[in-house]
DNA sequence: GACAAACTTGCACTCACTGCAAACAATTAA
DNA sequence: TTAATTGTTTGCAGTGAGTGCAAGTTTGTC
């Protein structure tokens, strides 16, 4: 039956998986997203069209090449934090995390640009945030005690996504202001309130 | 030189855009929007395939067929609001406003559905509004007095985007809670704060 | 009616992506 | 070692999106 992860074929497909993503960043950077066709990065992997498709769904998959190590040990993390902890903490110390593992590959602002530029990027990257945003959704739901339908587990995850989306942008124009003083502003600002003025009532059924 | 507004060339223009949009939006409802092909979309509104990509560049824009006008009035509400309401009231207005015209269109919830089930559609409804909140939030800052670089004014858009998806997505699995209510409860939430007992700084360096 | 500008169309082309079946390589059992 | 099994790669044929170009056709102007 199954073997211990070490076989030769397991190394392989790790292998041709690596060596399609890193093509495909590198001619992303290289020559534009959009301008990489699969066909070139089959090539510079050293593999044939048909074979790209049987890793990546689309091109962009492997431009993005998203780690679903890093879902994981954000829904673990979400799972396992302690009760005393605030769920806005644990999402901190999430996109934290994220945050300097992807540092430490020296590839967050080169693949940030990239994302930030190319439409169909930020799609695949949006898209499968939404899927990731459910599933968290639903952990904290469940730590929280929340019923499925609630408002608030759901408005804390996307809210702290926008949040990540809003940094990242306003650090793409503004360099000289650090990421994590952004994100540290912006989660705050989330946490105490955005608008303590809030108040729709006063002005009831607005006329056009 | 330039006419009246009235000539036969606009009028046909429009005409067109409408029956294109129109076969769209019913052959995507028909047949679920991942099988509609050009081809079908052009031949029910009669004009040749390559005329269609005169009007849409995508199909999916078709499909959704953006009212330009929606962006325009949120845009002047936004730069007309009276200095007393608070940000997040003039959004909250600006939402309520797109709520009420969709609802009188008698199509909020059919295109809704459709969005929320097709990834090719929510792409392009992500990427327009992508380009929705960089405007306003331009143009929220301007009235707020805040510099571009700011983090309030786009965060104050962006989380109420969010919100907005949120709610949609809530209302599709749980019909029985009105919109309204949800998306007050969302915005009422974001004003106040989402997590008041938010303090990232206990944990300092949460190691792994 | 003649002329220009705008619009439509067909055609040829590139590229993404899929299903299928044959070739091939790794694993396991004998 | 060999043979059977299973998983992976590949070529091929095909669908469909989307683009540029060079006619045609319509509409608006004089």
């Amino acid at each position: 039956m199954k073997h211990v992860e070490g076989g030769l074929r397991e190394r392989k497909k790790l292998q041709t998986r690596a060596a399609l993503a890193d093509a495909a960043l590198r001619l992303a950077l290289e020559k534009g997203p959009d301008h990489v066709t699969v066909e070139e990065i089959a090539e510079a992997a050293d593999v044939s069209v048909r074979t790209f498709f049987n890793y990546f769904p689309h091109k962009e998959h492997a431009i993005l090449a998203r780690n679903p190590e890093h879902l994981e040990r954000a829904l673990e993390r979400m799972r396992t934090a302690p009760a005393e902890e605030s769920p806005l903490t644990t999402m901190w110390l999430i996109v934290h995390d994220v945050l300097r593992e992807l540092e430490s590959d020296g590839q967050l602002s080169r693949r940030g640009e990239l994302i930030m530029s190319s439409p169909s990027l930020l799609y695949q990257l949006m898209l499968s945030s939404l899927d990731d945003e459910r599933q968290l959704t639903a952990a904290l739901a469940e730590r929280m005690g929340e019923p499925a339908g609630s408002v608030r587990p759901a408005l804390i995850v996307s809210t702290a996504g926008a949040a990540c989306r809003v940094v990242m942008e306003l650090h793409k124009t503004a360099p000289e202001r650090p990421i994590r003083d952004l994100l540290d502003e912006a989660f705050q600002l989330l946490a105490q309130g955005i608008d303590t003025a809030f108040g729709p009532d006063h002005q009831k059924k607005g006329t056009s």
